[in-house]
RNA sequence: GGCGCAUUCGUCUAGUGGCCCAGGACACCGCCCUCUCAAGGCGGAGAUCGCGGGUUCGAAUCCCGCAUGCGCUACCA
């Protein structure tokens, strides 16, 4: 029996990292197994649908690479893969149940439902359905219809024994049935709720493992009486951990950024980000830190996943995607920078961005920016000739009081760099360090007047790599717009 | 209120009875390298393994109780 495994979003808003990671999980496990990865649209709450979930669902699944192999837009045998298309095979189900005995119409109002809730709920018992319905008799459920009562089917639970289930995760779980309220299955507006939809989609799709959330223990016995009331195998079940906001409360908008989209404007890296989200619960050993999707497909197993929630940490994402950032083929980072840089320079910097500039610049900035958001402030100067600086920036600490030596120094090094025959950083950087001790300056000093006229900011990639990146000329002129800055 | 799940440095984690008075990584601090900023190297601080009882020669690891957090208890998923 191949491993058949799914993840099934509801399309209610975007995405967070927190299904995201569930989707790595399921799709990583079907990798390792060579198994069937499926994506089912999980869209029975018609009053939460939000049209703009579904293009950001498959949009955080492709920018992780995580492609499914039988879905929306890929197709497969099992399919429909959207439960609003399936409607026939939960209505043919419900009604078996009814048949069976195993479910019953309910006729209670919302407004009765939500009474006997808070009278329950007053007298601190659980709330739950007093079974009002449960016994109608034919004759009365035909009455109600006829007087145009809206039903609901709910499912009859037993009063006795356990129900239990053994996670691969979590180990044997069990509940008592008579704790199980008659769980609506049906809603009035003919649309299964998630856990007949669930039984009857896993069952008919073959699922054979089900790796969900946490928040699903609670409602596993229900289904589990589902699938004994239909008479079929449960699949195995996983549930794993969820992730937290750096508070340990739950994930939520305060915390900043929750989808993957968020994270991918914000520049951080498939790579990364996928790196960290499966080591979020799970573990290769005591030491790895750093995973390629390869070694994760290797090494994946749901024995190694952890048991307690863990909290999303931002500077381990950030700090991971400077890795892979350091770690990237550079042609990887031509395309990625390029991409960056045209939608972040300014208007003018000319379109389109030169490649080969960016190429260049990959080696010089790679270790330099964490995130993909900060490269446009470091490399603007090699793309636009517009300078912002002031005469104070340029003077800096060291040449505060002094702008004449500052302004010797200029004429002094666009004399040297003038001379220079071959315009490479090691003969650029020779040049003026032989400056620097001409005019009794620190190296450094004069390094820093230099970086802020060439680049235009104190921080910059190094300088003499810098200044062979822009050539000659451009140099020499920035070095006499520095001077003209200063004289002013 | 009931039921369920979880609990190791601030954070992610390793650990399945002796190798652990607990290992790695992020963050933090110091030093080194250095043209800035980074990156890198070395070192440091940081966890009475939630608490209390057991079991055992020996427990982070097994058992029981408690506490705390989270989840479910919807015609949400």
């Amino acid at each position: 029996m191949p491993v058949r495994v799914r993840f099934a979003p509801s399309p209610t808003g975007i995405p967070h990292v927190g299904s995201v990671r569930t989707a790595l999980f399921n799709w990583l496990y079907a990798r390792h197994t060579d198994g069937v990865f499926i994506l089912r649209i999980e869209d029975t709450d018609r009053s939460r649908y939000d049209p703009r979930a579904l293009e950001a669902i498959f949009g955080s699944l492709r920018w992780l690479g995580l492609d499914w192999d039988e879905g929306p837009e890929a197709g497969g045998d099992y399919g429909p893969y959207v439960q609003s298309e399936r409607l026939e095979h939960y209505e043919r189900y419900a009604r078996q149940l009814i048949e069976q005995g195993n479910a019953y119409e309910c006729f209670c109002s919302t407004e009765r439902l939500a009474e006997i809730r808070a009278e329950r709920q007053r007298r601190k018992q659980p709330p739950r359905y007093d079974r009002h319905c449960r016994d109608l008799t034919a004759a009365e459920r035909e009455e109600r219809r006829a007087a145009g009562d809206e039903a609901v089917v709910r499912f009859r639970t037993p009063d006795e024994g356990t129900t239990s289930f053994d996670d691969i995760v979590r180990g044997h779980v069990e509940f008592e049935t008579a704790t199980i309220d008659d769980f609506v299955v049906r809603k009035s507006d003919g649309f299964p709720t998630a856990h007949l939809a669930h039984v009857v989609d896993d069952h008919l799709m073959e699922i054979s493992h089900v790796l969900r959330g946490d928040e699903w223990v609670s409602s596993t016995p229900r289904q589990i009486l589902l699938y004994q009331a239909l008479g079929w195998e449960p699949p195995q079940f996983a549930h794993m951990s969820v992730i937290l906001g750096p508070d340990k409360a739950k994930l939520s908008k305060r915390h900043g950024a929750l989808s993957a989209l968020e994270y991918r404007d914000q520049g951080y890296l498939p790579e990364a980000m996928l790196n960290f989200l499966g080591l979020i619960g799970w573990s290769l050993d005591d030491k790895t830190v750093l995973i390629s999707r390869e070694q994760f497909i290797e090494h994946f197993s749901l024995e190694r996943m952890g048991k307690n929630p863990a909290a999303f940490d931002l500077e381990r994402l950030t700090w991971m995607n400077g890795a892979y950032l350091r770690e990237l083929p550079e042609e990887r980072l031509t395309e990625l920078f390029a991409e960056r840089l045209e939608s972040d320079l300014p208007d003018a910097a000319p379109r389109p961005i030169d490649r080969e500039t960016v190429r260049r610049l990959v080696p010089l900035v790679r270790e330099r920016i964490k995130r993909l958001d900060e490269l446009a402030e470091l490399v603007t100067s090699f793309f636009s000739d517009e300078m912002s600086y002031t005469a104070d920036d340029l003077l800096g600490k060291q040449f505060k009081e002094d702008s004449s030596g500052a302004a010797a120094a200029f004429r002094a090094a666009a004399q040297r760099a003038e001379a220079l025959s071959a315009w490479e950083h090691p003969a650029i950087e020779e040049a003026m360090r032989g400056l620097a001790d001409e005019l009794e300056l620190k190296a450094g000093a004069l390094f820093m007047l230099l970086r802020v006229a060439v680049t235009g900011r104190a921080i910059s990639p190094p300088l003499f790599e810098s200044m062979e990146l822009l050539g000659k000329e451009r140099c020499l002129k920035r070095l006499q717009a520095a001077l003209t800055v200063l004289t002013k």
